[in-house]
RNA sequence: GGGCGAUUAGCUCAGCGGGAGAGCGUCUCGUUUACACCGAGAGGGUCGGGGGUUCGAAUCCCUCAUCGCCCA
């Protein structure tokens, strides 16, 4: 017997390990089936599950479920990256507590350290994945420093060197003050700060009393200053254009030159123009051939190639005191306070400075061009489709990729020096050092580049690194190509444009068919949740207060393609009384024994309620996957959960309790039905709340395998039309009922009289075959049923009710208020009126009738037909009360 | 400045060329072989404004307004 409620708490654990030991997650179990996979974005092992894992897991196990389910083989590969920097700063912070710094432990006790941290609390995020619920194969798991990942990046490395594909490069990097590393420009955040314009006069060469006024934000770069810049058609200066100003702090020449760079709306029009400072700057150096001066060191203080006296200073004094010796000097203009756009680095904070250096990078332009034709394509498809906007707008305009990273923790460059600084670059250190002695002839010490690799550069590689790559494994070419990639549109730049480049390049495919996005969840008053808004709901909480079930039902009902998500706590309060609803629904049946019958076939039932409900049940079938394979998560929930209370719930088992009051033929097969529509709930509902669904299913299957080992039923045609018709309309005529009753002030508890009028056939045999359902739920006497007209006198005192052709007479006790019954029908006939308008004028209209599509013209006809029978019946209802 | 998206019932949102919908909230009433995390009934909207295309527009196009997000 089914308990009083469910409680998640007590089965959760329990039936995820009877999962996991089931082996029904691990791919491979049905080698004749066509695969499906979904690459899991691996999680960092720093992270812990937030709202939006759970929402993207969700959907990524909705999926799985559904097509284990339709019998595919299933590969959701999951595992976890490493997060260079990330992870470095968790231990560094750990070090610091014990005041050392990861430079005391030198680099090789550094990484043992961060591997100790790595199995002790690293990936906590994968166990908290199975409190949702999630069904990987976690036989599968990998983690990009992996032997075999790692091994993957080295040959990848080595081969896009051979391609000319990477290379090395001095170029401006974001370089970060703090960590002391470069980091990729989409790490870093442009934020608007409240700082000064300051304007400053550069006096001519040759006539000192003449000057041109620039206007800058960042003063302390003033010593990188290797020329001004004017628009080439801007009338104040175009008579300047190759004459020099005298550096006002160095008094170095500096040329005046003509570039579109400087806008002429902007400021004062001059701008000053510092290569190794800033990325504008560095093209309009390279255009113009200018010397590039780097005036910071890596703590972003100013370095030796500045005067004396500014040596060391930090880049915010050294503002402060360049504007101090400016005013000193007589060529401060002014300062106005202006809202500057100021890039940050995502991970630490501070100011990223813009600095030169030797730098690893991909050639990402010639990349990016099979993956972008890949997806113009349609060899790839992202879902919704607008998204590719996104992806079209980085990749053609996309940058070289710088790789490398001083830090520590993460995949080493497979690079090695010699002693005359010659690269050799190779797979191992065995390898580089066999091609440096062909080349030096002897043996002779290398060393291998300090830098690692940016962490995207190994995720690149995962949809195939994963599997085995690049080894020709069974896995590898069975899984690969993947089916679907779930993700956030935040991620589009990082990595998917990265996994399409790589995958395309590497294995001439492209590594996923549909990339789904799915959206962001906000809090409930749309704000993103953050740690320091303090508006951050924890997965976890909600999973232990309601359960996995209904938090994934909720966040799938929640998931319109293309659209933010709002999530407030009332939405998962109702989605929990949904799960109890079925619940109790289980329950009922279990209690009216209804025990499934293997041998049932829902194709020779005699009762209506049941031939209607298996076929709705299979219309529910139908709706329910066509929304899933279309990625729509919330018509899937919603037709289920509609379905479920609205329909079964509602009517479908309000319609069996006179029939469980019986006996024989009748009962049986109802109780069967019963249990057969339950067996299909459980199965459509699966993937959406995995828990309950099992349990319930076990109730009603003691002796079968698991629900997640199940199959999605067939779809079948069934030739039970009039069934369903009839009983549409035994709906209407309760509803209708309960209406008046309700209207009328009439006690629920009384049992009314009905009568219809006007009984076509249809009506006749519809009344028969449904009585006892009839007097049931709406609560009646024995009811009669004419084909003749009413006549005023019957209708002295009862209410009338319009449906189809006849027309139904409630007598009340007592007296009626005739002034509210005919409110009431007056309401009803301008209701059928205004529909009746409308229609008369389409049809009316010669091109409708000539240019809108026959079936359209047909459905109007008949809506007209059946309003006017409606409002003719209702006239003459209000005619016999006027009679009275 | 460029791009993308949003604007529909009190709130949160579906619908995206042919009958304005759901959940929550509100109001009224509660007789029942599961369920008060319940049942029955009701009220509530010129689908942001304007223009256009079409026989027909919440739905397609243009424009304006407001609000988000991304890029520069």
């Amino acid at each position: 017997m089914l308990d009083k409620t469910f409680s998640p708490a007590s089965v959760e654990e329990t039936l995820y390990s009877a999962w996991e030991e089931s082996g029904l997650m691990a791919a491979g179990s049905k080698p004749h089936a066509v695969p499906y996979t979904i690459m899991m974005p691996p999680p960092n092992i720093t992270g812990s599950l937030h709202m939006g894992h759970a929402f993207t897991f969700t959907l990524q196990d909705i999926l799985i479920r559904f097509y284990r389910m339709q019998e595919r083989d299933v590969l959701w590969q999951p595992g976890t990256d490493h997060a260079s920097i990330s992870t470095q700063m968790v231990v560094e912070r750990q070090l610091n507590q014990e005041n050392l710094t990861r430079h005391d432990l030198g680099r090789e006790k550094f990484l043992e350290r961060v591997w100790k941290w790595k199995g002790e609390s690293g990936g906590a995020i994968n166990y908290q994945l199975r409190r949702l619920g999630a069904s990987p194969d976690w036989s599968r798991e990998r983690f990009t420093m992996d032997e075999g990942l790692s091994a993957a990046v080295r040959h990848v490395f080595v081969e896009l060197h051979t391609q000319g594909l990477i290379y090395r490069d001095k170029r401006l990097v974001n370089w970060d003050p703090k960590l002391h590393t470069a980091v990729s420009d989409i790490e870093v955040e442009s934020l608007p700060v409240q700082g000064m314009m300051y304007y400053f006069n550069y006096p001519l060469e040759g006539q000192p009393e003449k000057h041109i006024t620039i206007a800058t934000s960042r003063p302390e770069t003033v010593f990188g200053d290797v020329a001004v810049a004017v628009h080439p058609e801007d009338e104040r200066y175009h008579h300047l254009i190759g004459k020099f100003l005298r550096h006002p702090l160095t008094d170095q020449l500096i040329p005046i030159v003509g570039d579109l760079h400087a806008d002429p709306e902007k400021f004062t029009g001059a701008v000053k123009i510092t290569p190794a400072h800033d990325f504008n700057d560095f093209e309009v150096g390279r255009r113009h051939h200018l010397p590039m001066i780097n005036v910071l060191d890596k703590n972003g203080c100013l370095n030796e190639n500045v005067p004396p006296e500014y040596h060391g200073l930090d880049r915010f004094i050294a503002r402060e005191k360049v504007v101090e010796d400016m005013t000193a000097k007589g060529l401060f203009e002014k300062a106005e306070p202006a809202l500057i756009s100021v890039p940050h680095g995502e991970k630490s904070g501070v100011v990223i400075e813009p600095w030169l250096m030797d730098q690893w990078y991909v050639d990402a332009a010639t990349l990016a061009q099979p993956a972008l034709k890949a997806v113009e394509d349609g060899k790839t498809k992202f879902v919704p489709q607008h998204w590719e906007n996104t992806y079209f707008e980085w990749l053609r305009n996309i940058q070289p990729w710088c790789i490398s990273r001083q830090l520590w923790w993460g995949h080493r460059i497979p690079v090695w020096y010699g002693p005359d600084g010659k690269t050799f670059v190779a797979l191992n250190e065995e390898d580089a050092h066999q091609d440096a002695k062909a080349f030096y002839q002897k043996d002779v010490t290398l060393t291998q580049d300090q830098d690692v690799l940016d962490t995207w550069f190994s995720s690149a590689l995962w949809p195939f690194s994963t599997l085995g790559w690049p080894e020709l494994t069974p896995e590898y070419k069975r899984y690969y190509p993947t089916d679907t990639l779930i993700t956030g549109h935040d991620i589009i730049f990082f990595w998917v444009a990265r996994m399409m480049m790589m995958g395309i390049h590497f294995t001439g495919e492209v590594p996923f068919e549909t990339v789904y996005i799915n959206a962001l969840v906000r809090d409930e008053k749309g704000q993103k949740m953050s740690k320091s808004k303090g508006n951050v709901v924890d997965p976890l909480i909600l999973l232990n207060t309601y359960g996995a079930d209904t938090l994934r039902f909720t966040l799938a009902s929640l998931a319109a393609p293309g659209r933010d998500v709002k999530f407030s706590q009332t939405q998962v309060e109702g989605y929990r009384n949904f799960a109890t609803k079925l619940w109790n629904a289980a329950r009922f049946a279990e209690m009216n024994g209804c025990v499934f019958n293997p041998d049932y076939t829902p194709i020779n039932l005699s009762v209506p309620i049941n031939q209607w409900i298996v076929q709705q049940t299979l219309h529910l079938s139908r709706e329910v996957k066509n929304a899933i394979e279309a990625y729509k998560f919330n018509e899937a929930a919603h037709s289920l959960y509609h379905f479920i209370w609205g329909t079964f719930c509602d009517w479908y088992l309000e319609f069996c309790k006179p029939k469980f009051f019986g006996r024989g033929k009748e009962k049986t097969e109802t109780q069967e039905t019963v249990a057969w529509v339950l067996d299909h709930l459980l199965r459509f509902l699966h993937p959406f709340m995995p828990y309950m669904t099992e349990v319930l299913w076990k109730n009603l299957h003691p002796d079968a395998g698991l629900l997640m080992g199940e199959e999605w039923p067939q779809d079948k045609h069934l030739p039970y039309a009039e069934a369903s018709d009839d009983i549409d309309w035994l709906i209407k005529v309760i509803s209708a009922v309960r209406s008046v009753r309700a209207e009328m002030n009439v006690s629920p508890a009384t049992h009314l009289n009905l009568s219809f009028y006007d009984a076509g056939p249809t009506t006749h045999r519809r009344a028969c075959t449904c009585e006892d359902l009839l007097l049931k739920l709406a609560r009646l006497n024995p009811i009669k049923v004419f084909s003749e007209t009413l006549i005023s006198e019957d209708a002295k005192g009862a209410a009338q009710v319009v449906i189809d052709e006849a027309t139904l007479l409630i007598p009340l006790a007592g007296a009626i208020d005739i002034e509210a019954e005919k409110d009431r029908l007056n309401k009803e006939l301008k209701k059928e009126r205004a529909e009746i308008e409308g229609i008369e004028k389409k049809l009316g209209n010669a091109d409708f009738l000539s240019r809108a599509p026959q079936e359209i013209v047909g459905t109007q006809q008949r809506r007209l037909d059946t309003a006017r029978l409606a409002v003719q019946k209702l006239e003459q209802a209000l005619g016999r009360l006027s009679g009275q």
